[in-house]
RNA sequence: GGGGGCGUGGUGAAGUCUGGAGUUCACGCCGGCCUGUCAAGCCGGAGGUCGCGGGUUCAAAUCCCGUCGUCCCCGCCA
């Protein structure tokens, strides 16, 4: 087979240049339009689509060929290119304006009745694409999707390569390191009961690349975490590694700038300001009530501690003699009936507050709220004032402790005042995040990961809980692109890290022994970034999730419904990893076998 | 681990609240007619155990219980 005998051109790549040129195109049947006499196929292929016909009266020998074409057959047409007669011109596609008239068509391969139409006009059970993906990859939305994929990673590498960045592979079977987030294990068969882990990030081989003397790496890298899904959350996905030598957070910032604006560019045919804006941690907190703030709209966090400090309202007054703070947010004109409002106020609950109170501003500016006859008229006339309630406005408050009432207060304001899509793009740099937080179990877990610089050591071990950290996040639109910071790159700072995290010197050893001696030869200071690929694309392509932008994605419960994997395994196999399953798993995966063959 | 939405011919939806014959709409599929359409048009036809299991009832797509799948959210995601 050679591509000459089935086509000589690309359908878009034709135009009224080429009339009276005989040519060969290739691709699928888009749609057929049989007129009993004369046939008209849109032909389409990865370039665009163009328009055949086919007159029986002067290709008799073809007619009934093109008479049994279905959509979506493949195949290849050789004809001469034609104006199109007058009034016939379709201004709609680009190539509208010619035609080709075939002399042969050759079907290359039948297609099956579809499972669903290949055109983005109807909403497709996501499952049934998934199962067809294939199918689904040819509908406009996802060609768009994949195209801008590619586009994108092209810009990313032309951008960094421009920088004189190296682009170099790390393993994807790597040490577990049982650290974050939950690893995906694989069993050694050479040295079996010992297992391989898929890499969470890159981010030990890439600080060891700084101490291999590569000055700036860069890696499109598959990163793996077996944790829930999301709409914004595979467990495979793709990030954008960077670090550079002898560079801080500024030089970081400012190589990634320039090469997030030119897929955006590449995308969007849009120009991004830069450089981005920056904004701290406590500042995004305070103002935002998140470290991801979405700054194209204003509903702003306000404290009302002051107003509420001799309260005699018991809720507010309980929370703060003990340090609490109460803040509000003027969350505009909503409308929500008595129903939608308590619908907020078990948002707030499912999101761990204990109330929300709300507030609604009457034409005569009266608050109506099931609080109002707690509160005094100064209080009152305090909370119009200081948030800027204009009549019909919801004002909505919580009182907790200020991290809480922060947290909760910034939901609310993104569930209620976000804009729908991406039409506005706002990159935001999140800066001098925490090197610790407070854990669940009331230990300190790194703010991003152990390997974090502090700003100031002596500081860090003073005052764990509040020690900021060279770390900082991009955020676009209120999603979180990714993280970086600048690293440690002393063995002994970052033993003093991990005794805070509560890892004594021998199981250091033991997980990160490897890493540590390396940070002993002479490690040039460091930084970097990764970057999600798949959410910056799924914005940038008004995308609500990012399994659009995933050739081959799994849904909520990590099925692939294309491949039905994952899937058991022989018992061979098992043996051969010196692995048995337990027997409730075993009899669990025969049950649905033998429902799955009943039901046939 | 928890909360919620959804599941109806191949596809998308309506019907479910208020039980009464698998009813409807659009697309697709099959056949016929049709020589300038471009989401072609016209005529005809086929196609569904209403996700699955159980219960209530004279009667269940519809009410109840359970279960599976999926999506969104909380937890989780160094």
């Amino acid at each position: 087979m050679d591509e000459a005998t089935l086509r000589t051109t690309r359908s878009a790549h034709l135009g009224t240049g080429e009339i009276g040129t005989e040519v060969r195109v290739a691709g699928w049947v888009a749609t057929r339009r049989d007129h009993g006499g004369v046939i008209f196929i849109d032909l389409r292929d990865a370039s665009g689509v163009v328009q055949v016909v086919i007159n029986p009266e002067e290709h008799p020998q073809i007619a009934e060929t093109a008479h049994a074409l279905r959509d979506e057959y493949c195949i290849s047409v050789l004809g001469t290119v034609r104006e199109r007669p007058e009034g016939t011109v379709n201004p709609d596609l680009p190539t509208g304006e010619i035609e080709i008239g075939a002399t042969e068509v050759t079907v290359l391969s039948p297609a099956a009745p579809l499972p669903f139409q290949i055109d983005d006009r109807s909403e497709v059970d996501e499952v049934r694409r998934l199962e067809y993906r294939y199918l689904d990859l040819r509908r406009p939305r996802m060609a768009a999707n994949l195209r801008a994929r590619s586009e994108a990673l092209h810009a990313m590498r032309s951008g960094l390569a421009e920088q004189g960045f190296l682009e170099v592979e790390t393993p994807t079977l790597v040490k577990s390191t049982p650290e974050g987030a939950r690893d995906f294990l694989v069993p050694s068969r050479l040295r079996r009961g010992t297992f391989y882990a898929l890499p969470q990030s890159p981010q030990l081989f890439k600080q060891l690349l700084m101490v291999g003397g590569v000055e700036r790496y860069y890696q499109i890298a598959r990163c793996y975490r077996d944790e829930d899904f999301r709409s914004d959350r595979q467990v495979e996905f793709t990030q954008l590694d960077i670090e550079g030598a002898f560079w801080g957070q500024d030089q970081v910032l400012a190589s990634l700038e320039p090469v997030v604006a030119s897929v955006v560019g590449a995308l969007r045919g849009e120009s991004v300001a830069t450089p981005f804006p920056r904004m701290s941690y406590s500042e995004a907190n305070g103002r935002f009530g998140t470290d991801k703030p979405d700054i194209r709209f204003g509903m702003e966090l306000t404290d009302l501690s002051d107003v509420f400090a001799a309260t005699g309202f018991k809720a507010f007054a309980g929370v703060l003699k003990t340090g609490g703070l109460v803040a509000g947010i003027n969350a505009g004109s909503l409308e929500l009936s008595r129903a939608g409002l308590d619908g907020l106020v078990e948002r707030a609950q499912e999101l761990g507050a204990k109330g929300l109170v709300w507030m609604v501003v009457e034409d005569d500016g009266a608050l109506r709220s099931p609080v109002s006859k707690f509160l005094t008229e100064t209080e009152l006339e305090a909370v119009r004032d200081r948030l800027g309630a204009a009549s019909g406005d919801t004002l909505l408050m919580v009182a907790d402790e200020p991290a809480t009432t922060r947290r909760i207060l910034g939901v609310l304001r993104v569930d209620l005042g976000q804009p729908d899509g991406h039409e506005e793009l706002a990159f935001l740099w999140v800066t001098d995040f925490p090197v610790f937080e407070v854990g669940a179990d009331g230990r300190l877990v790194p703010a991003h990961h152990p390997f974090t610089a502090p700003a100031d050591v002596e500081d860090m071990e003073k005052n764990p809980e509040s020690a900021v950290s060279r770390a900082y996040d991009l955020v676009l639109n209120g999603t979180e692109l990714g993280s970086g910071s600048e690293r440690i790159h002393d063995p002994e700072t970052q033993a003093r890290v991990f005794r805070i995290l509560g890892i004594e010197d021998e199981e250091a050893e033991f997980r990160f022994g490897w890493f540590m001696r390396g940070l002993q030869y002479g490690t040039p200071p460091h930084a970097g970034f990764a970057v999600g690929i798949d959410r910056l694309i799924a914005i940038l392509q008004n995308e609500p999730n990012i399994r659009e932008v995933i050739p081959f994605p799994k849904t909520q419960t990590g099925l692939d419904p294309l491949t039905a994997s994952p899937g058991p395994v022989d018992d061979l196999q098992l043996e051969e990893l010196g692995i048995e399953l337990r027997l409730e798993v075993r009899s669990a995966l025969d049950g649905e076998a033998e429902v799955e063959e009943s039901a046939e």
